[in-house]
DNA sequence: GATGAATGAGCTTTCATTCAT
DNA sequence: GATGAATGAAAGCTCATTCAT
């Protein structure tokens, strides 16, 4: 789908007040306002409110499965530092795209929205198969264990990471951080994250610290 | 608070649908007609539709901490087994208070409604510094290593469990059992789950494997 | 009808709030938690909203004439001493029953409420029934002029001082008396306006000034 | 601020309806029923209830001042002349917009809504202002009395068009006119009311009768 | 005699969308 | 192609009143 510049304008403040409100929470209105655009303007060239949430998945899923290809085709380095490519690249994700982040994560629970359902389902699943191709790489080359619950170890990469980018706040909070500049918290966070997840990995692929 | 049947009945059904179709998604009608009283029942009973999330709050909640607080003063378990007994209280209360989880897993994201964010909060503080006091506990008496990111952990724990809760459809259907029972389906999963974490924390905690 | 104590609490809550909110913008809850009492009793002792509002006038206007008539059944005072004990009596009534007759003056314009409008109009009649008759009894004995229209007159006297008294925090603004005590104000404020009254009465009823 | 023609037709009906009723004995829907458009172009127009009525005053009081001032800047009449010409403005003004005077009248005494009030009472004030320049103009070049109460003489003459104004239909009543036409007796009822307050204000003004 | 619980009807306002231009 | 005007439907909430106890 090409989008022209005010729709990647519209698109770009729903996932921003999206993230903020919940879909529920917000208003074509709002968008409108926010965006500086007509009501009108939204079911023109979406269709609707909910098309345009279909179309802000597509606008932040394309690319990403590519890239996770081409990082995964690479035929230097072996499965460990692949997977430890994969976490740094989901980490940096998560903190660039933080809203749509925000957004998949609580939509992905509704059962409601059926289209958007699917949307994140298929999207999922086919970045879960190519994980699980190095996984697999690495155990018939030896470097991996036997037995090791693919999803199950998605969701601890991915539902820390998100856990953790969502509640920010809290850990500033909790850690005297309230005064860090965004940008060095991140960094700071990002650091930590890697070290913390790459620690992790490495103990269950290769049962070793 | 002292709830009466009807209350409870109130609340229960609200906690389904804001599970299902959010706070925002889910209108109050919806929950009086779910649940077979009268629309006004509800502001009758609870002031409005926020007051009524939290007082799902508050009933949910009630309780949590205190088990924390019993369970970890026990003498008998070192710090590792105590540990593993929190691992396991997690994925136990996730799995039975799933609709609770889901909610509360949008709400601590949406920062609007503030009275809300401020419960989740200060819950998941009290029960950040119990398990805080575990890990330093163990620390002292030379069980565990040092710097340890104790919020990051708990994301770790919390985050995933959560992302794997609320998307248990999803592994059904990569694993391709949809037709297993829920029970028996449950009851694996937590097998799984407990495991995992177990593995995880020891070796964080211990770097031991 | 005879009203017990519970009942006159009720009327004369309602009596306040009608007031300063006017009968629409008071609910019966308003009444109910104000009076200290259940909602439910209004129902109970008055049978609804609009019966309070009925027996708040009874309540209210009971006495009213008859005064009037006892006060104008004296043989001593001559027609312009009468006219002036009469003003002074409105002026009086209005001070100490302000609450009252700013229903009254916002009800009587109401067309729907009828039964109140019959209320109030009944009241009114009698009442310039009485005056007409001191005011024929002063042209009789020579002491007033001819062609006095005593509806005019009565609008003046009564449309101006319930004016006056419901615009008194104008007056007090106008003229810089925000600080002055309320007896003060309301003793300084009957004085002129019976100044002024009897001016124009004597002015209208006798071609003197 | 700018009224198209269905904003207009909106203010009009509602106005009549005010009168009728009061504010908060209309509804919205009663508006939108009466005035025959969607009961959501009331907060499309508007914005709400309450900004409507504050619409309705700005419509009505709009060029009232400005009359009164260009009226008072004439050069020609002397004080007394003016005087009379202000009391023929207002008894003109009260039956020419008899609904907007009842609205007021009421609106006046509630002391909630603060945005109305304050509206009010800004007008009255420039219009009282205006009336006293005249007035102690005439005190100036010897016409008239010293020690005149301003916000009371208004008082009379406001509360008293005002009372018999919304008394009409009793005054009516009491002799026997109800079969009159509405035109005549309005005309004869200005005649008697301009003879009426002339009468007073020479009084009080001049000392003469 | 008195009241807490309950309710249908109504309130004002906002919603996403459509339509005429 | 773009938009201001308009709308039916639904939102959350409050209303006066009734009823079982």
């Amino acid at each position: 789908m090409e989008l022209n510049s005010k729709q990647v304008t519209i698109i770009e403040t729903a996932e921003k007040l999206f993230a903020d409100r919940g879909y529920d929470g917000t208003s074509v209105r709002n968008i409108a306002e926010e965006a500086g655009i007509n009501v009108a303007m939204i079911s023109y060239y979406f269709g609707s409110k909910e098309k345009l949430l279909e179309a802000l998945f597509s606008y932040r899923a394309e690319g990403t499965t590519q890239k996770l290809v081409s990082m995964l085709a690479n035929k230097v380095l072996n499965p460990l530092e692949k997977v430890n490519m994969m976490i740094e690249y989901y980490i940096d994700k998560f903190y660039n795209q933080t809203s749509f982040h925000k957004i998949m994560s609580r939509e992905q629970v509704a059962s409601r929205r059926s289209a958007i359902a699917g949307l994140i389902q298929g999207f999922k699943k086919r970045n879960q198969q190519l994980i699980k191709e190095i996984i697999q790489e690495g155990q018939k080359a030896g470097y991996f264990t036997k037995n090791i619950d693919i999803p199950i170890l998605m969701s601890t990469l991915i539902g820390s990471i998100s856990h953790a980018v969502t509640t920010q706040h809290f850990y500033r909070e909790i850690n005297n951080l309230q005064d860090m500049p965004e940008d060095q918290f991140q960094k700071m966070m990002k650091k930590k994250l890697n070290a913390h997840f790459k620690f992790i990995f490495k103990a269950i692929l290769t049962h070793e610290v």
